[in-house]
DNA sequence: TTGAAAGCGCTAACAT
DNA sequence: ATGTTAGCGCTTTCAA
C-alpha cells in the first residue's frame, strides 16, 4: 500500500502539503501542487478513505435509502443520484428497507450509526415517527425525493399540476366522461407514492363544469396488473362507459391499454388512456403520459445535498426549484367517439 | 459521539476487552462479555467504521458492480445480495458502470483503490483486459454473477440446460417448427448477457431429429420492444410460419405475445411462446418460462464471498452448486395447431 | 483472560 | 506557503 508518506517523500514535501494539495483544502504553491500531483500519479496513490474519514470526520460517502429496488421509479432515482455523486467523488451506500422489520430497524440502529456516511438521500420513503427522529438524531443532512418527511428538505412532483394537466389534455380533446385510477391508500402507508393525484383531476373536471362521478374513480397498486383489473371493472361495467381513463402511473395505464384490448375496445378510438411517469415502456405502448424525470430528481437531490455538505462550494440552489414534467402526447389519446 | 472508551469505563474493563467482546475476535470471559454488552446497549454504542477499518484493515463493506440498474435481472441480483450482506453486518457500496468511459475508469482507478471495500460482487459484467487486471491487482476477493470473468469465481446459469429444457417443452407438446430469438452479439460486448443460449436450442432440436432452420433464428436486445420487432418478422414472413417461439428472455417473449396479438394470432392456439427468466411480468402475461432466481443468485454470491472473506466462519459452499431454474408452464404454450 | 500501548494513515491546528 | 505534531477511535500484539 502506498501511503501519503511515500508521496511526500517522492515529492520532497511534508505529508501535510500532500494532504492539502490533493484535497484542495488549504493553500499550496503551484510548484508544490505540481510536484505532489506528479508523485501521486507516479505512485498510483489514492487516499485511504478510512484514514481520511477518521481524521477529518468526512467520509465522502452518501447513503441512499429506498423502500425497495425493483420499481422503475426508485431505480431511476438511484441511478441518477449515484452518477451525480460519483462525479463529486462520493461513494454510494445502498440501504434497502424491503427486508424484515428487524432488518429495517437495524438500518437505523446500526448501519446509520457507524459513521460511514456524510448524508442521506431518501427515496419515496414513508418513515415512522421514531425513524424520523433517529434520522434527525443522526445529525447529518438528509434530502428526500418523493414524499415529504418531517423536517427534511424533500423534492416532490407537483401532483396537483401534473394530474390537472393530464385531465385537461383529455378535456381539451373533448372528453367529458373521464375515469381516474389512483393509488390505494394502504399502498401509501408502506412507502410514499402519491395517492393524492385525485385532487388535481377533480379540480380540472370542476373547472370544466363537470362533476366528478364516484363510479369513475378506482384505485390500484401502481402496477400493470393492478391497472388491468381496475380498467376491466371500469370499462366492463354496464353503466355509461367512460371515454377516457387517466391513470396515476404509466404501468397502470399500460394495464388499461391491455384491458381495453382484451375487451375488444380499440385505443384510442373507443377509449383514450393517459398515464403519469414517462416510464421506459410508455413509448413502446404509444402511451400519452406526463413524463417526470426520476434520474434528474436524483441528481437534483445530490445538488442540494452537496450544498448542505460543503456550503458555498457549489452553485447555490434556489430554495424551491420545481421539479420538471412534460405532457408527452402519443397515440393512446384522441378525440372521443362521436 | 460515544466511543469505545466510554463503554470500557462503564463496563469497568479495558478498551481491548470491549473490542474483543463486541467483535468476537479473541477470547473474553462470559462475565466480561455480559458487562460489555450491557454497557454498549445502554450507551447506544456502535463502532466507528472508519476507526475500525483503519486499525484492522477490514471495512465490513462490499462493492456491488453493475452495468446499469434499470433492468429487472440486475436489480433483483442487487436486492438479493444486499439483503444477504446486511444480515452479515455488511454495508453495500454501489458501483454503476453505466456512465461515461471516464467515469467507468474512475471506478477502477479511484473508487476501488480507496480501501473502502473488502470484496466485490460483479453482476453480468463484461470487463476489458485492463479492467480485469485492475480488479485482480486490487487484491480483494471478487465473485461474479452471470458471465465469466477471467480468474474470478462466477455464478452462471447453465444456459445449455435451460434452453434445452425450454426447447424440449415445445418439442414434447408436438412442435417441430420452433423459432428462437436470441441475444445479439454486439449486445453481449457491452455487458454480459448470455447470447449462447442458441446452442442448447439447436442441440435439443437435433436430438429430436430436427435440423435447425436459419430463417427461424433471430436476435434482439432482450427488451419487450426488441422481442416485438423480431417476432413480427418471424411471424409475418410469408414463409412457413413457426408454431412456437423460444425467446432468450421473458421481456422478449412478452414482446412476442404482443406482436402475435397485433398480427391477429391467438396465443397459444396459433403460436406458442416461451421465455427465460421468471420475470415479474411473466405471470401477468400467462407466459410459460424457465424461471431463474436472481435474488437467490445474489444471495449465493454473498455466501461465497463471505467464505473468502472469513474462511471457516461460514458453512462451506460446495465448489460448484449449480444455480437453480424451473420450467413454469402457463398459458402461452400448448400443442401446435393441427 | 485481560490490560497497556503501539500504531493504522490521514488531517488540522499551530508554529514558523 | 509549508512543516511539525497531536490526535481521530479502534485493533492487536505483547506482556502479565
Amino acid at each position: 500500500m502506498v501511503s501519503i508518506e511515500d508521496v511526500a517523500r517522492r515529492a520532497g514535501v511534508s505529508t501535510a502539503t500532500v494532504s492539502r494539495a490533493l484535497s484542495g483544502n488549504g493553500r499550496v504553491s503551484a510548484a508544490a501542487h505540481q510536484k505532489v500531483t506528479e508523485a501521486a500519479t507516479a505512485l498510483d496513490y489514492v487516499v485511504s478513505s478510512s484514514a481520511s474519514s477518521l481524521a477529518s470526520g468526512r467520509t465522502k460517502n452518501v447513503g441512499l435509502m429506498v423502500p425497495y429496488l425493483t420499481r422503475w421509479f426508485f431505480t431511476s432515482v438511484v441511478e441518477g443520484a449515484q452518477q451525480a455523486l460519483m462525479r463529486h467523488g462520493y461513494d454510494v451506500t445502498l440501504y434497502n428497507l424491503s427486508g424484515s422489520v428487524a432488518e429495517r430497524e437495524s438500518v437505523f440502529d446500526v448501519f446509520l450509526q457507524r459513521q460511514r456516511i456524510d448524508g442521506i438521500i431518501t427515496v419515496s420513503l414513508k418513515l415512522s415517527g421514531t425513524e424520523v427522529e433517529r434520522l434527525h438524531a443522526f445529525g447529518k443532512p438528509v434530502v428526500g425525493v418523493g414524499g415529504p418527511i418531517d423536517g427534511v428538505r424533500t423534492l416532490t412532483l407537483d401532483d396537483d399540476a401534473v394530474s390537472s394537466i393530464a385531465t385537461s389534455h383529455l378535456l381539451a380533446l373533448g372528453h367529458t366522461r373521464i375515469a381516474h385510477i389512483g393509488g390505494s391508500e394502504d399502498f401509501d402507508l408502506e412507502f410514499h407514492i402519491p395517492t393524492n393525484r385525485r385532487h388535481g383531476y377533480e379540480m380540472a373536471l370542476r373547472n370544466a363544469g363537470i362533476t366528478p362521478r364516484p363510479e369513475y374513480f378506482s384505485t390500484a397498486d401502481f402496477t400493470i396488473e393492478g391497472g388491468y383489473h381496475a380498467a376491466k371493472q371500469l370499462l366492463g361495467s354496464p353503466l355509461e362507459r367512460p371515454t377516457a381513463i387517466f391513470a396515476s402511473s404509466d404501468e397502470m395505464a399500460i394495464g388499461c391499454i391491455l384491458a381495453a384490448r382484451d375487451l375488444g375496445l380499440v385505443v384510442p378510438r373507443d377509449i383514450s388512456i393517459i398515464g403519469i411517469d414517462g416510464h421506459e415502456l410508455s413509448e413502446f405502448f404509444g402511451l400519452t403520459t406526463v413524463a417526470q424525470y426520476p434520474e434528474k430528481q436524483g441528481a437534483h437531490a445530490v445538488k442540494i445535498l452537496m450544498n448542505l455538505l460543503v456550503p458555498g462550494k457549489h452553485p447555490e440552489i434556489p430554495e424551491n426549484t420545481p421539479l420538471g414534467y412534460d405532457l408527452v402526447v402519443r397515440s393512446s389519446t384522441s378525440r372521443p367517439p362521436e
